[in-house]
DNA sequence: TAAATTTACATAAGTACTTATATAAATACT
DNA sequence: AGTATTTATATAAGTACTTATGTAAATTTA
């Protein structure tokens, strides 16, 4: 059946308009969903003015976004309510919320942003060509669409540069100019979870002497001649080897770097003939604990006085009852 | 305050449809109302799709408009709530709906038809130009309505058009070869509103020998060749003129050719020095009756056996009392 | 030929906006 | 300084769609 809003051309232009973003709104809403991220499309343009502007007001999101005042406000509750913006009352003037992004709202960015990159780019792929006329450009655009959709396009244009990125990082043994990437990226993680000292940096920057010198490993993944994770191994009072100091760079989420250091450390392990490896971690950190799962950990008593306050979880992988569930 | 959701590009390309859509909708609207053409411009795409196909089903607009059926569905429903179509049961498959157009639809299609002409090319005029990506289309054709909104710019370009078919919209005596025209817009014109038999074309193709010869006058509006009016200056028994048999041709209304006319029999009435003009018309016809009183026709008591049956209101335009309102 | 599926349309409820209106604080006016 | 206006935000209700679901007729399948 012919598209009867083409055939009405310019006339028909308003609900073609409106049909067009609908559907593209319904395609990206389900990118989100098949990267389990809760975020809501409709609520882009606002949460990325807030992000942008660090902080700002309804007003001058209103002015920036050209959209009704409701609307702002409705949309600012929703994010809110998602924890992802808070706000606090101006001091000189009482009516006026000035919205800021959550720490909620930062890690969900930071976690959406490659994504964004990659729509941005899929969609300009598909919307930089040269047409005579707005309508011609639509139909285009209409047509492509029709042929595969937006969803498919943008995970297959993710996918294939994220496995580009994935492919450029490689994991290295230590060398003592790496030590400050090692501190810099332990701290940064630190502070994200949990309270840490000033003196802890100037701690992890001694690496080689606290953890290479005790008969300790330590690996760094690096993307482009920067240093992006690390993971090491270390020696417990017990001689048994522990696996920790696993950090990432939030702006390099979805590569796969974790995965490819737990890899390289349950192989290297494996290859020394250990018989098996302990983490510590805390509960909260669902997401990790799910990894270590997936690769094999299993929960194990925690001891009296475990070496760290802030682990209330231990874990081991025991080598002789390997489970690889090849992930 | 510079506009945030052309800021973020193609990731906003999906708001930016719909804020574009709405924009444009909202002045489609207010065309309308200008006009005081009661028509909905969401409701444009079912109603263009039923005239076109003359008889569709439910199942047949949504193929073709690709919405959902709900939607179909409750846009029928306001169309027929509105009187413009009407539906029948199919006869060999009794879950079918067969729409049509009803009389007022096509009535108020003919008043739109050439709104919806001078739109089409308004619109085209300021969509159809070069440009190398979808957003750096809708970059331009926003920013140009921002300089013009597209109501004036529409109304501006209707306004142009039809003028300039005005101009071209002669009014000339009566000639032998313009007697089928005569009779073809008398008859069409009565088809419209009342009962017509089959003689009453030919009566009017003698309108020479009934009217001319009786002292009567006929004057034609002329576009481009083609007759699209009539009016007749008639004498009656008492020696005073009857103004009647005006008729416009339904395919160039909006260009106030009825008017032009009514215009003309006043000049050439006063020029004859005539104390007065009658006229003879039916309360049901509203908008007539008010270009009547526009030009200063007042309504006085009907006799008791008025020339025609179908008139039920009498007028009067007295030149001593001349009221010209400059319209 | 009866049962299962599909088709055509109806209806209810949700959503992402809109318009209209309200309220309190800030600013401008006299 | 007191009053009127403007500004910043909130809230209610409407709209043009959506999704989800229901019903009856037609068609396919067993």
């Amino acid at each position: 059946m012919k598209d009867e809003l083409q055939r009405l051309q310019e006339l028909g232009l308003g609900s073609r308009l409106n049909r067009l973003s609908v559907h593209m709104m319904k395609d990206i809403r389900a990118v989100y969903e098949h990267f389990d991220i809760d975020f809501d499309p409709f609520l882009f343009p606002i949460f990325k003015m807030i992000i942008d502007a660090e902080k700002t007001t309804t007003t001058a999101i209103q002015d920036g976004l050209q959209y009704t005042q409701p609307a702002i406000t409705q949309g600012l509750k929703k994010l809110e309510d998602k924890g992802l913006v808070a706000f606090e009352m101006d001091k000189s003037d009482k009516r006026k919320k000035i919205f800021a992004i959550t720490a909620k709202g930062k890690a969900l960015h930071l976690k959406m942003k490659p994504l964004w990159k990659s729509m941005d780019n899929c969609v300009k792929e598909l919307t930089h060509f040269s047409a005579s006329s707005l309508t011609q450009h639509i139909f285009d655009f209409e047509q492509r669409l029709a042929q595969k959709s937006l969803k498919e396009r943008i995970l297959a244009y993710h996918q294939k540069t994220t496995q580009i990125a994935m492919q450029n990082v490689t994991i290295e043994n230590f060398k003592p100019e790496y030590a400050k990437d090692f501190a810099r990226l332990n701290v940064e993680w630190l502070e994200k979870y949990f309270e840490v000292e000033p003196h802890d940096a100037e701690l992890l920057e001694r690496c080689e002497e606290t953890i290479i010198n005790k008969n300790g490993y330590i690996f760094c993944a690096k993307l482009e001649n920067d240093i992006v994770g690390t993971a090491a191994l270390i020696q417990m009072p017990n001689g048994g080897y522990e696996l920790g100091k696993m950090a990432v760079s939030p702006k390099n989420q979805g590569l796969k770097i974790g995965q490819q250091l737990m890899r390289h450390c349950l192989d290297f392990a494996e290859s020394k003939n250990w018989k098996n490896l302990i983490l510590y971690s805390n509960r909260m950190l669902e997401n990790a604990i799910y990894i270590y799962k997936k690769y094999g950990f299993k929960e194990i008593p925690m001891e009296e006085n475990p070496p760290y306050e802030r682990s209330n979880i231990k874990m081991e992988y025991r080598f002789n009852a390997k489970i690889d569930t090849g992930l």
